[in-house]
RNA sequence: GGUUCCGUAGCUCAGUUGGAUUAGAGCAACAGCCUUCUAAGCUGUGGGUCCUGGGUUCGAAUCCCAGCGGAAUCACCA
């Protein structure tokens, strides 16, 4: 706002004193930095070619315009083209009270007019448990999901779980032949651990028939695999499912009830919610109508054989696969058919799709191919493309069994949390139950934190043996701050909303906070447009850093002048209120003390 | 080979619409700070050819071109 005012006041210096219509939004002002004298700075290199005039002349004369014309401006600088502006400290002290007063500041509210985003993440199988992948996955689409809402979209989210196909069908045989009957309440283990242990127990066997196929017979491993017994047998399984076979589909409702059930304990403890899911067995059959139609409009072609492609090299991509040649559909079919679905379900604007970056080519076809088939939503589709998680030794590979279960993961940051707060006097007088809770919050927002706060686009290396940091730039530290700040609040005296702050003058550190407060609506926004969660990360973590910073040296509550304590008491308040709304942001939880 | 993405301190990463002599944090290392609001903190020291080379500009880690290095993908798999 301080930002919009100076642009406004800047363009019109400039329009008065050069004849030159400059667009205020192309004018952005920025915080001085620490060496220079002044809160907000102008660059005036831009205004030369209409001042004719050196860049320090310019910023002068633009400066006294705005000292004249402006009453937020009590004086500036010129250093070269940079025209360095002070605020007037009653400036200050009316945006702080403006903050600490909007209850929904930095957010837009939705309202019937929103826009409406659909945003898909997860999408897991049903074959195995949930890995340190689908946590990122998890954390991003449900943090991407709270900045659009904050950003003024109605948001829903949708989550397409793939449970049929041939991986399905080998955790089924396996646990047929050697499960036993084993259930989650025979073993008290949680279904989709249950199922995915079956498996990993398929593919040892699968592994281990290859291997005497190839000893006995001097088979090639191509060829071993080809006849491979225990494969026939999956794929056996697989057509009696899609010819509806009952005793098959029976126990492929049983099993797959399993892994839901465990499914929806590790969303629960993750925090992660969805509003509508979708089962690719209710949709795999579904794109296949709108391909036919796409053929018959002669969108698409077919071969002699009767598969059915698409020509993209019009768009520089290549020809792609669309019905084989006996009429089933492939993967790109079925992404069609939920995208048919779901268009019939919601009137969809923006659909966002948080899908890992090895499918970046897939996605550029869709988006192509949506298009075509007249989605209005088609072309611009984002792929929210996320870099891979790896190990020290290289990539998580679930046969070899170097995956970091999701589970596990969450169980092990709480136990670090239970370790270091084990000293801490602070959480003495809490009960057994709100202390747990307390170190739910702290392990699983360590986790949170350390994922969002990359950017999404890169490759993250994820050190089990070192773990995740409790120190420094981590969730801890905020939420430490967030608490640090309620327990000044609780032990201060004052009535802080009724004392009046307006005579204080800030100093430096003070208004450099209520700047940096002041920029939390700029940064939500470009968080929505950029689709970045890591935005509001670090926005978060410089603003405790340099509250930290600067209110450890203070005795507030000591202070004496009434005025100045009660404005750094609000300022103090006000820092937690944004740091709890920005932490909300990327689906973390603040505790009232730690 | 084609396409897309990435390359910043020993390690993990900020630096997104080009801006200020000295490019920032955290971790790790070293030296300090707990009778005063929570030491999951604060203060300080050391650590850099911003992959390389050109170009645009008053100004480039940031934009453009070329190259080098890494990742993903290019299936009648999902």
């Amino acid at each position: 706002m301080i930002d919009s005012i100076l642009s406004q006041a800047t363009a019109q210096a400039v329009k008065e004193l050069y004849g030159l219509d400059y667009p205020a939004d192309k004018i952005v002002p920025q915080t001085t930095k620490k060496e220079f004298e002044g809160n907000e700075t102008i660059v005036v290199f831009p205004f030369l070619k209409a001042s004719h005039k050196a860049p320090a002349a310019t910023a002068q004369e633009i400066g006294d315009y705005l000292v004249e014309h402006c009453d937020a401006v009590e004086k500036f600088n010129v250093i070269q083209g940079f025209l360095n502006i002070t605020i007037r400290p009653a400036f200050w002290t009316g945006l702080l009270n403006q903050v600490a007063d909007t209850p929904d500041y930095g957010f837009t509210a939705v309202t019937d007019d929103s826009q409406l985003v659909m945003i898909e993440y997860s999408s897991p199988n049903t074959n195995k448990p949930l890995h340190l992948g689908h946590v990122r996955n998890n954390l991003l689409g449900y943090s991407l999901s709270r900045i659009m809402h904050a950003c003024g979209y109605k948001v829903v989210k949708t989550n397409i779980v793939n449970d049929r196909g041939i991986h399905i069908c080998k955790s089924m045989l396996a646990w047929l032949k050697w499960g036993n009957g084993a259930t989650p309440e025979s073993t008290g283990k949680k279904g989709d651990h249950l199922i995915g242990d079956y498996y990993v127990e398929f593919d040892k066997h699968y592994k281990a028939e290859v291997k005497q196929l190839m000893a006995e017979r001097g088979l090639t491993q191509e060829e071993a695999e080809k006849q491979s017994t225990l494969m026939a047998e999956a794929r056996e399984m697989l057509r009696k499912w899609e010819e509806g076979d009952a005793e098959v589909r029976q126990l492929w409702s049983m099993m797959n009830e399993w892994v839901y059930a465990g499914f929806d304990e590790t969303y629960r403890r993750l925090g992660v919610d969805f509003d509508k899911i979708y089962y690719e067995s209710n949709t795999y059959l579904e794109g296949k109508e709108k391909v036919m139609e796409g053929l018959e409009k002669g969108l698409f072609y077919r071969k002699e054989d009767g598969s059915v492609w698409a020509d993209l090299t019009p768009d520089g991509l290549d020809h792609k696969l669309l019905l084989r040649s006996d009429g089933t559909s492939v993967y790109m079919t079925q992404d069609i058919g939920t995208a048919k679905l779901r268009y019939q379900d919601y009137p969809i604007d923006k659909m966002i799709y948080v899908v890992g970056n090895e499918q970046n080519y897939h996605f550029q076809v869709l988006s192509l191919l949506l298009d075509k088939l007249g989605f209005k939503w088609g072309k611009d589709l984002i792929h929210f493309s996320y870099g891979m998680v790896e190990l020290p030794e290289g990539k998580m590979k679930s046969r070899e069994g170097t995956v970091v279960d999701a589970d596990d993961l969450m169980d092990e940051m709480i136990g670090t949390a239970r370790q270091m707060s084990d000293e801490r006097e602070s959480l003495r007088d809490l009960s057994e139950a709100e202390r747990e809770d307390v170190l739910r919050m702290i392990g699983l927002g360590a986790l949170k934190y350390f994922i969002l706060k990359v950017d999404p686009r890169k490759n993250m290396t994820f050190n089990p043996k070192e773990s995740i940091d409790f120190n420094g730039n981590t969730g801890p530290f905020l939420q430490y701050t967030y608490a640090r700040i309620q327990s000044i609040l609780r032990k201060s005296q004052d009535d802080i909303d009724a004392a009046d702050i307006s005579t204080v003058a800030p100093n430096d550190k003070e208004v450099a906070l209520i700047q940096r407060l002041i920029d939390f609506t700029t940064t939500v926004a470009d968080a929505g447009k950029n689709y970045s969660p890591a935005l509001i990360a670090n926005y978060v973590y410089e603003l405790a850093k340099e509250f930290n910073q600067f209110y450890h040296d203070y005795s507030i509550l000591r202070e004496e002048d009434t005025a100045v304590r009660v404005f750094r008491l609000k300022l103090a308040r006000t820092v937690g209120q944004i740091i709890k709304r920005a932490v909300w942001l990327l689906g973390m939880e603040v505790p009232e003390r730690m």
